[in-house]
DNA sequence: TTGTACGCGTTATCAA
DNA sequence: TTGATAACGCGTACAA
């Protein structure tokens, strides 16, 4: 790799190297006869700046971070890719460029995380997957590196952050099922330390409250994997009144349910209805496919940056939390209950239930 | 972002920076007293070298590129991201940055490509979805920038490459159909501009060849996308002697392939089977699951990490040209032909055309 | 064993 | 309008 320096333009130019730099940045005071040349010649010569030797100088990186989590096992990390095309393209499009770590995110003291932030080669972060009580939050704020959380932990929020409005997007969801005229509907979440978890189940319970719908205990389960999804559907079933429609907070646990119903005989949606959050491929190519809210997560991407990348140049303004609106999708797997003499007795006990509980 | 410098340790320790800069870099002409205290001093101080200026000095930029193709709406994108992951984990080990870009990787001229060669921020490039007569190749090799391609052309091969070994694996598909007992398989591929589309037909052939099977232009169908299938796969099926089994060499191909036949009331693997390249999550959600040949993206990104940093250490080491072989995973989309009425109707025009063929 | 001086490529300051 | 000079933070001959 040969390099050609400003140095090389200058001397090819018969001017000075600080002729040239005002040149090519468009001062104003300089001739455009002179600028014209140096102009030239810098394209015969193929001359681009070295972007090391003038952040150097400016103490600026021009690059912003982004830590992937590598919890690449998961079905929904499909998403994660769109999340990085938004990032790529906003960043394209002001001139940064994205450097991509995928050590342990959450690892504060480790190399992925350290690179980026002590080595200053980057001047913001993109930080993903925030837990509860996530350290990264205080490391960064103390070292005033400016961050853009993805996700929200739950007590602390004085921070930017970009999300996707759980709480909303759950809301719809349960409004379509209930709509349908279902009573009894599970609900079935991954571990309430992830963040999303909190908000999407929030908006579980305030659908109920909103519907003047009992909030049974029995019906909901937190902390669930891909493996634990079957005998946690078992168990629900077996109640003496059984839910007739489930909600699974993320798209991996409702394609579990699916496998799990059609194990145990039952037929979605006539006998089980099943909406999910997260509207990925997996979802739609479903059999059936699932009714589920999702979002563009390459907008989100495109949000996200940008939020850095204001946040960079002006480090000052406001604390910029935006929250995006998923969009409801029905699709085949949810119907009104009671299609089927199962579903029908069973929609029957839950109404009892339902009355019961006022 | 308060920075410390050098300079600061140096005036702490009461030291020249020298001195402090040759004690943290391990020389041997440092008295271990005197690096004690730097270290001690480095520590407490909080001191990081600044990226910038150590690559400024060395002309090194201890990074390396990856464009990322922006066909985000494939389906086999998922497996991008385990790539990526892939070549982070080697990054992270050899202490390289990986910058990402996202911007159109086919255009030479564009943003996104120029930022990182032009302006020296990368030591080399990981590029992808390498096509035939692919601009980039000489572009770069011109340049004499380190590169690794993932994929390959088909025309000129002199340059260093990883790629799953499409022909291998199709093979392998394609013996294990054949070993069914299925002497009419048809062929469903994309575009043979993509490299890898070229080289699976070209297993395909080969299998039939070495199973002394007719090979019939009929049932082999290049240039197909999503929608394009299910019209493809009704011609086939109305054909005289109708296909038993389908090969389809892409993932999503694949699936539209299973969409088809259930619309045109054929079961699977009963009335047809079915098998895949690329093993990909929604191959395996799909009902019923599909036989495929699948890698590991993630071990794939590895090597392409490695290779290129190698070739970065030492440009002048022997071309490096990495073929990993794809593994065959049978599920229940496969099974021997003649399972029903349908199928063993069709099975025997196969064999009568397969006399006649010989 | 330590310090001085210089260079990496660029931009900013100030004088001409 | 242009050019000489310093500075950014670091590594490294070379001298002490």
């Amino acid at each position: 790799m040969v390099m050609v320096t400003i140095k090389d333009v200058a001397r090819q130019a018969g001017l000075s190297v600080t002729t040239v730099s005002r040149a090519l940045n468009n001062y104003d005071d300089v001739a455009e006869a002179t600028r014209a040349r140096v102009r030239e010649v810098a394209t015969a010569l193929d001359y681009h700046p070295s972007a090391f030797a003038r952040n150097l100088q400016g103490s600026v990186a021009n690059a912003i971070g982004l830590g992937i989590p590598n919890v690449l096992h998961r079905s929904y990390d499909m998403s994660w890719l769109e999340f990085i095309g938004g990032i790529g393209a906003t960043c394209a499009e002001r001139d940064v460029d994205l450097l991509v770590s995928t050590a342990d995110v959450h690892d504060v003291d480790g190399q992925g995380f350290q690179r980026l932030v002590r080595e200053r080669r980057v001047d913001g972060l993109i930080v993903c997957d925030i837990r509860r009580d996530d350290a990264r939050i205080p490391y960064l704020r103390e070292r005033r590196l400016p961050f853009v959380a993805y996700g929200r932990a739950v007590d602390d929020l004085a921070y930017p952050f970009i999300d996707v409005d759980g709480a909303d997007g759950t809301m719809q969801v349960m409004a379509h099922v209930i709509g349908l005229g279902h009573r009894r509907i599970a609900y079935l979440g991954v571990d309430l330390a992830f963040g999303f978890s909190h908000y999407r189940f929030a908006g579980y319970s305030a659908a109920l409250r909103r519907a003047r719908l009992c909030d049974d205990p029995a019906l909901v389960r937190h902390g669930l994997g891909e493996q634990s999804v079957a005998p946690a559907l078992a168990d629900l079933l077996a109640l003496p009144d059984p839910p007739t429609a489930v909600f699974a907070e993320a798209d991996f646990l409702g394609l579990a349910v699916l496998r799990a119903a059609r194990a145990l005989g039952l037929a979605v949606p006539d006998d089980l209805s099943l909406a999910v959050f997260d509207d990925s491929l997996l979802v739609q190519h479903a059999d059936p496919p699932l009714t589920a809210v999702g979002h563009s997560n390459r907008r989100l991407g495109e949000d996200a940056a940008a939020l850095l990348l204001d946040r960079i140049t002006d480090p000052d303004r406001p604390l910029a939390q935006r929250l995006v609106a998923p969009t409801l999708v029905v699709r085949q797997s949810t119907a009104p209950p009671g299609n089927t003499q199962l579903g029908q007795g069973v929609d029957n006990a839950a109404l009892q239930v339902y009355h019961r509980c006022k």
